[in-house]
DNA sequence: CCAAAAGTGTTGGTAATACACCCATGC
DNA sequence: GCATGGGTGTATTACCAACACTTTTGG
């Protein structure tokens, strides 16, 4: 939580730099262990959770916005982001930051103003990623997906519009290339699509499928020191994967 | 075009009720003789052309916004509407009302701001509208979509964006209630169907499709009056269709 | 040698495609 | 009566889902 000097300097300073009424929020997920997992920040002590997100700078690019954002709270790079949808209600952030109401006047608090937000969702390496708290938090950490939090405002809504914008994106566009490492198994990439689509998958039936979309490579070397039988490694194939992004899987119509 | 005073009469009256930095851009999509439209509104005298629009009041939800809008402009209440995108790129407005630029002062002209706009398409019933200007424009009409003018702005991107989407959207999504009249055949409804896919489709496999999707009732009464053999006539059951909406066509995963 | 993980093959059903034939009507 | 538009049927194919067997490996 900020003192009131310091929330008088970012207010004054968010209406010098950022264009006003207007925010970006993002739903980060990660995987991991097995488990879906979405990047939150906690407000100190209160247990309170939101969603990263932020401001657009006034000659900003909505898009290279949500890249600065996400880079301060994960440290990555070229992360895969997809705007999804934007949240205008007009109250939506009428409690928002309301702990700060006493210390500023209320037109002059940034917070106050109306926000419509765009959210973008992200998927990421879970292992690559260094969260990092911003300045109204007092950690950023992963939660898992079944196992959520109460969110502040309407993030909850936007958390459960992108996973389900992300589930129906699965029926005509691959994913995965960015959630999961170089390599991988066969059934370590099902695991992540079980999980996404939070329901059990056939073993056989997704690898024929998998392999039929052309876009994995096989390795010739496979995964060993595990019990069992060695699995083969395999990675994306970066071109195919790309137009299979752009043109999607079944043509429909 | 307006006069000097209307213009600053106008600004001062943006500023006073509208959000800053948001606008709304509508792709209205018409069905017509086999032919695919689109609103547009056109300057006068310029040959220069652009999208309905308009901007989001203070208070009002964005989807309302987009309904007013809408609704001033085809005199249509409940219109079909999807929000599909945000354009935010800064210099996506540069040129934008620059003949105004003459007549007013940088800081009080509304139009030189930077604006994001959110881009909803609209499905409309082609005989249902009654096109009306805006103040900036000298006439507000369809033009077919294979043979649109230069449109100003971004316009042209936020246009195929919109028939990108609508594309995708047939896919898994039923179409057709908003664009075709209340009884229709079923030839008539494939050619909306090819019109939007610029694509020829088998009349009987098409037939089983749609029957398929059991969101259609065929009325006792076929359509008389036609050369040829009388076609049956059909209309959506609105029930199933909604839950089409809602759920989705093909499960996928 | 057995349990558990992983690789591969077969089959039946359903849905999409590509066809051909029949019916009604106006000219 | 024939051209045209429209309704219906069928065979072939491709894909998806369900299922079974074999192989490898550590304990």
């Amino acid at each position: 939580m900020l003192t009131e000097k310091e929330l008088k300097e970012y207010c004054a300073g968010a209406r010098e730099n950022y264009l006003a009424h207007i925010s970006i929020d993002c739903v980060v997920f990660g995987f991991h262990e097995g488990l879906m997992k979405v990047l939150l920040l906690e407000v100190k002590d209160e247990g309170e959770w939101y969603l990263p997100g932020g401001f657009l700078l006034k000659k900003e690019p909505i898009e290279m916005a949500a890249n600065r954002i996400l880079k301060e709270r994960t440290g990555l790079d070229e992360i895969f982001l997809q705007q999804f949808h934007v949240f205008g209600d007009p109250d939506r952030s009428k409690q928002h930051f309301d702990m700060y109401k006493d210390m500023i006047a209320p037109e002059e608090n940034w917070f106050t103003n109306r926000f419509l937000t765009i959210g973008y969702y992200a998927l990421v390496d879970f292992c690559e990623t260094n969260p990092a708290p911003d300045q109204f938090a007092a950690k950023c950490s992963w939660r898992d997906l079944n196992d959520l939090p109460e969110l502040k405002l309407d993030h909850a809504l936007i958390l459960k519009t992108a996973l389900d914008t992300l589930r129906l994106q699965l029926n005509y566009q691959p994913i995965g290339y960015n959630l999961m490492p170089k390599e991988f198994t066969m059934p370590e990439l099902q695991k992540l699509y079980e999980t996404i689509l939070d329901k059990k998958l056939d073993r056989r039936n997704f690898q024929r499928r998998m392999l039929g979309f052309s876009i994995l490579t096989r390795s010739d070397q496979p995964r060993k020191g595990g019990a069992h039988k060695a699995p083969y490694l395999y990675s994306f194939d970066l071109e195919n994967y790309k137009a299979a992004l752009t043109e999607g899987f079944k043509g429909g119509w």
